[in-house]
DNA sequence: TAGCAATGCTACATTATCTGTAGCAAGCCA
DNA sequence: TGGCTTGCTACAGATAATGTAGCATTGCTA
């Protein structure tokens, strides 16, 4: 029973799954993570943190940390982190989102 | 020349829409206020705080003001926030999210 | 096998961000 | 006029993130 925690996820009170999810992917550099490690990327911790815009290592490991107990990050010792089944599940969410981000900074 | 300016949208240095999309979206109560806005859903601002587990005014101001300025979001006097067909063509790539959300709380 | 570099991770002081409460001006409607 | 709601702001206190330094462990490699 690895995630769903009161301590990991935020404003869960509703008991909607949608909004502990939403809560979780609202904080900062979550999103960039899971998006760095689409399809199949492996990083290690440090590579992760060049990736962010060299996020800070305190935040980072919270990040991870929450990611890991959520169940969509995995880390695999000497091959660094990567997403689980279920986080590729979740990463597919946001495939179209590039396409769309391009659109978006055509249209300004 | 509504959006992508620097004040507005952090990490945006690699100049690739998709990092700033992912900061814009990666901010407190963001994610959430896109996601009680779906389908075309008009609240007050003060409907809108409620929704949103009663969050800061302060707070959702801000949020509100990315948000518009991105081109995300409307105000219709006297009828409350709305999602614009650029907050709409965002919002739906997040449909599948509710979904996949119940998969993830049973998965646990 | 001693030295070196990389790994995951933590400490901690500074800075940025968010919260909670109060309240403002403007519009509406009785 | 008076009450009600709207969008929005001020500000002090609390929480979260940054930036730098560094630790213990592992896998070379010389």
């Amino acid at each position: 029973m690895p995630a769903m925690k009161k301590d990991v996820v935020r404003g869960s009170r509703s008991g909607r799954p949608i909004m502990a999810l939403l809560d979780l992917l609202g904080r900062r550099w979550t999103l960039r993570i899971v998006w760095e490690l689409r399809e199949d990327r492996r990083l290690t911790s440090r590579a992760l943190r060049t990736a962010c815009d060299e996020a800070s290592p305190t935040i980072m490991q919270a990040r991870l940390s929450e990611l890991r107990e959520a169940g969509f990050v995995a880390l695999v010792q000497g091959d660094g982190y990567h997403l689980t089944p279920l986080g590729k599940e979740l990463s597919e969410n946001f495939q179209a989102l590039s396409r769309f981000a391009e659109r978006w900074a055509k249209w300004n």
